[in-house]
DNA sequence: TTAATGCGGTGCATTTTTTGCATCGCAGAA
DNA sequence: TTCTGCGATGCAAAAAATGCACCGCATTAA
C-alpha cells in the first residue's frame, strides 16, 4: 500500500532507532527518510522521535503514533484479505506466539489441519515465553497466542481457557511407572529437568517446591521441552509436562510415561488462547483461533472454562 | 494528514456517489481524483467501485474499504489530540448524536459545563432518531449518543442505561394538573399532541394504546418536544415528555405540570448513553461521556441499570 | 587534546509522481 | 435522433520526492 509508506518507514525508524540504519534496511537514502520523518512532524505540530547523538528515540508522542501505526497496518492487511476472500482467493497470513508446551506436538498438527482447508494461507509462529507473547500480541507482531500463564494484562483478551495439571514424565521403565499420581517427594530421590525459570510452569512447580521445601535434585533447566523429553531416553530422571504437550500420536512423547502430581503438590496451570483486546483478526487468523479453541474443548472439554 | 487524501477522497467518494461531484467538492480536477482511484483500486487488486451510468457505487470491496478508512480517521483524530494533549493544548472535537428528548435542555447545560472545564473543545450536536444515530456512530460521524430506544443493535455499545418513564405534560392550570398518576383513559377528553411514529417514546405510547385500544384525539404529531410543550401554553391539551427532558431549571418546561402516566397503560422506556463497540473515542469525547454517565447516575440513582 | 567516527539536518540538481487540459467512448434522457 | 453527463486516457506542465555533497555536532579513541 503506497500512502502507508511514511508510516511504515516511521515504524522501522523506531526499531532501528537510528535514520541510517533504518533507510538502510529500507533502501533508500537517511536523507529521504529524514526529511518524511521531519516533515511528518512538522504536520502533526509534535515531534516524534527524540535526537540523541546516536541516533533517535521514540517520544511520548511517538509512541503514541506508531502504536497506531502498528494497528492501522493490521487493519489495512485484514481489510485487503478480506477483499481477497471477496475474489475466491482464500490467502492470508498467520501469525501465532506459542509457549515451549505447544509449539512442538499441538501446533503443527493444527496448523497442518487447518492448511488442508486454506492452502493459500502461510503460518508465521514464534517461540516466545508468557511475557514475550503478550509484547508480541501488542506490537501487532502476532495475531493470536497460546500463553501458559495464569495472569495476562488487561489489554490482553482471553480467547479461551483449559486447566492443565502438570505431569511428571520419564521413561516407561522407570520405577515409578506405574504409579497413577506421585508426589513431590516421591521425586527426591531420582535427577530432575526443570523448565527454566520465565516458563509459567516453573512457577506452578516453584508453588509446591517452596510449600513443602522439598529440594528437588535438578540436574538441568532447559527451555526446550523436548530436550528434556529427549533427555530421558537415556537417564532415569524425571520431567515436567502438561497433558496438551502429549497430545501427538507419533514423536518422542508417545515413548514416555506421564502421571499427574498430586494436587496439593503443585497447583494447575491455565493455557490461554489470547489475541490483543480490542483488535479485529484478519478472516485467516481470526478462523485458525476458531479452530484451535474448539479443538481445545474438544480435547479437554471437562477443564474448559 | 496528507497521507491520509488518497483516503479521505474516496471517502468523499463514496458520499457523493460521483467522481466529478467529489472532485468539485475537493477543489480538484476530476482527472486527479480518477486517477487517485484508478491508482488505488490496480494497488488493491480489486476494484472499490462499481461505475454506472450515472456515477459511481461502492461495491462489497469498497464497502468494506471504507469502513476501515472511517475507523482510521477517526482513530487518527484520537492519536492527534492525545498528543495535542502532550503539549498540553487541551483541545479537541466531541461529536454527539441526541434525541430530541435530551437535546433542548439536558445537553446544552452538559456541554456549557464541560467547557468551562476545558474551553478548547468544541462541539457538534446531531438531532437524530435512534436508527439515524446508530448509523452516524457506524459511520464515525459521532463520537457518543444519547438514545432513547430499547433496542440497539449488536455493534453498538451501551456505555450507561437509565429508565424513564413516561410523564404527561400540560398547562399548570389544566384540570388534570393536580393527579398524581394519570391513566391513559383519563386523556381521552382532551386534545392529545403525539411525538412522531419514528420517536422511541411513540413506541411506548403505542404499546398502551393498542393494549387498552384507547383511541386518544391525536391533534398533533410532530418530533419537536419543544414545540409540542409551547403549544400547551396556548390549548388545554396534553402532550408527553420523559424526566430527563424535565430538568432544566429555566425554559418552557419549568411553566408545565408533568405526571407519570399509571405503569399499566405505558411502559417505562430507556435511555442509553452508547457508542460504537470496539472504538477507542478521542480524549474529549471520552471524558465527555464519562461526565453524562455519572450525571445520569446522579439525576436517577435508583433508575441507573 | 586532538582526530576520527557516526549521527541528524540542509541546499541544490535530478528524477518521479501528480495534476490539469483537451478529448474520447459510452449510456441514459429529452 | 441529439444531447447531456459520466468515467477513462494521452500528453505536457507543475509539484513532490529523491540522491548527492556537505554542514554542525557530540561522542569515542588515540
Amino acid at each position: 500500500m503506497r500512502y502507508l509508506t511514511t508510516l511504515k518507514y516511521i515504524d522501522v525508524v523506531a526499531k532501528e532507532g537510528s535514520i541510517r540504519k533504518a533507510a538502510d534496511r529500507l533502501a533508500i537514502t537517511s536523507t529521504a527518510l529524514n526529511r518524511r520523518i521531519l516533515a511528518i512532524e512538522d504536520e502533526i505540530g509534535h515531534p516524534l522521535f527524540e535526537r540523541t547523538p546516536s541516533g533517535v528515540r521514540l517520544n511520548t508522542a511517538g509512541e503514541l503514533f506508531v502504536q497506531h501505526i502498528r494497528s492501522q497496518m493490521s487493519d489495512i492487511n485484514r481489510v485487503l484479505s478480506q477483499i481477497s476472500d471477496l475474489s475466491g482467493i482464500r490467502r492470508g497470513h498467520v501469525s501465532i506466539s506459542s509457549g515451549a508446551q505447544t509449539i512442538s506436538v499441538f501446533l503443527p498438527k493444527e496448523i497442518a489441519e487447518y492448511r488442508k482447508k486454506y492452502p493459500g494461507v502461510t503460518f508465521e509462529v514464534l517461540r516466545q515465553n508468557s511475557q514475550a507473547a503478550v509484547e508480541s500480541l501488542i506490537n501487532h507482531d502476532t495475531d493470536t497466542a497460546i500463553i501458559f500463564d495464569s495472569i495476562l494484562p488487561s489489554d490482553i483478551q482471553i480467547v479461551a481457557t483449559v486447566t492443565q495439571i502438570v505431569q511428571i514424565i520419564m521413561a516407561p521403565n522407570h520405577p515409578l511407572a506405574n504409579e497413577t499420581s506421585l508426589r513431590l517427594q516421591d521425586c527426591l530421590a531420582w535427577p530432575i529437568l526443570m523448565p527454566r525459570e520465565n516458563e509459567g510452569m516453573r512457577t506452578l512447580l516453584n508453588v509446591g517446591q517452596v510449600q513443602k521445601a522439598t529440594p528437588l535434585q535438578t540436574i538441568i533447566e532447559a527451555d526446550s521441552f523436548d530436550m528434556m523429553a529427549n533427555y530421558l531416553i537415556h537417564e532415569n530422571a524425571l520431567g515436567f509436562q502438561i497433558p496438551i504437550s502429549m497430545s501427538g500420536q507419533g514423536g518422542i512423547y508417545s515413548h514416555l510415561k506421564a502421571i499427574p502430581i498430586d494436587q496439593r503438590d503443585c497447583p494447575s496451570g491455565l493455557l490461554h488462547i489470547a489475541q490483543l483486546k480490542g483488535r479485529v483478526l484478519p478472516v485467516a487468523a481470526a478462523k485458525f483461533q476458531d479452530q484451535l479453541v474448539q479443538r481445545l474443548n474438544n480435547m479437554f472439554p471437562e477443564d474448559t472454562r
